[in-house]
DNA sequence: AGAAGTGATGGGACTTGGTGCCATCACCGT
DNA sequence: ACGGTGATGGCACCAAGTCCCATCACTTCT
């Protein structure tokens, strides 16, 4: 307390800087790179984000959420299947989407970023569970965009099963390529694999 | 205590009754279809079953894990598949496993229940959350077993994964069903359509 | 029969996630 | 200078989940 007024307010104010939801999202990624998810604490992030826990609480459901941000996602691949030529068989308009997803969210400049993440991700149980309902999201929006072009109920939901399907694997495929490679021509190749070995079931 | 005396000891003697595990799940499962999920206190649902909170979560890892009970399909589906003709295609394979989970799982005594533990799910994101995970790991489990039968990677995912689709489809229309239809015929019926379906994409 | 062992249980103390309420603070317009 | 607004902090509180230890019913050994 006596110390702080002897350093220039901005250093200790983190109270009224903008951004408290990127603080936030930054610090609990550091710390639970750091001691695991689950040897963090929310008033830890809270507290290295110079924030409180109604804070955290303010900006994020729970304490999982916080590494799944804003879920812009649903609506992103919507507008692209949506986007997509009405000429465009119901896999291709996924095509469409996965393409929106490589230029949008799985640029190569989050490419660390979305690694970390993930490996976070997959040391824990629980935020595996959030991430699959996630996913079941995601396919969903994809169904209904499908639908509302409309393709047949259960081919909606099969187009966007293995549009799913191919987005996880072409993420794998990503996350290990050394190189800068395009997230979109991955998830592109990884959708016609995933077309070919339909045929072979 | 002084009352217990006076009656019949196994009246009140729920504590050294058999089952423990069985009748926690069943007052769980009465409490949550009663007022919910979110309403219903892990010490409600030991009391109910006459059993104290420490008995509860030494049969159960969590809360919502009361609901799962003993995943034993994971192994029944992996036995299925790997039962299965070795001449027959992958799809054929996941075809048995749905057939085996129809008649030990998904049988015609166990609708009613099924059907309310359904419910409970539907009405609570927690629980679907849960439910998204042990779909995944139900995955996982059929994507391996088609593997040790010598399907390619890619090929492996995608049948399981459709067969994942197939079975969801079925048990819709298995739960929707009045009459007593066997799982087993609408899971076939249900593999053929979302195989049908991946032609049309 | 009595003693010792075994496994399931009960219960309380404790940490943490999550909610609700209210006072406080910075900023903005009047 | 004044009041309004929105973000924040802090506190009290509940429920989930963990830990530890005493207790109880039942079994086995002496």
């Amino acid at each position: 307390m006596s110390s702080r007024d002897q350093v220039p307010y901005t250093v200790f104010m983190a109270r009224w800087e903008p951004n408290a939801a990127e603080r936030l999202a930054n610090a609990a990624l550091d710390l639970f790179a750091e001691r695991g998810y689950e040897n963090t604490t929310v008033i830890d992030i809270a507290q290295r984000a110079g924030l409180g826990k109604s804070t955290f609480f303010r900006h994020f459901q729970d304490k999982r959420e916080v590494l799944f941000g804003r879920g812009t996602m649903n609506g992103l691949l919507a507008e692209a299947i949506a986007a997509a030529p009405s000429t465009a068989a119901p896999l291709e308009a996924v095509a469409h989407a996965l393409d929106a997803a490589g230029r949008e969210v799985f640029t190569s400049a989050r490419r660390e970023f979305t690694a970390r993440r993930q490996a976070v991700i997959a040391a824990n149980p629980e935020l595996q569970e959030r991430e699959a309902l996630k996913n079941l999201s995601l396919i969903a929006s994809m169904t209904d965009a499908l639908r509302q072009r409309g393709v047949p109920d259960l081919t909606a939901r099969v187009a966007a099963e293995l549009g799913a399907l191919a987005s996880t694997i072409a993420y794998e495929r990503w996350s290990q390529t050394t190189a800068g490679d395009d997230f979109s021509e991955i998830a592109r190749q990884a959708l016609n694999d995933v077309r070919a070995s339909t045929a072979s079931c």
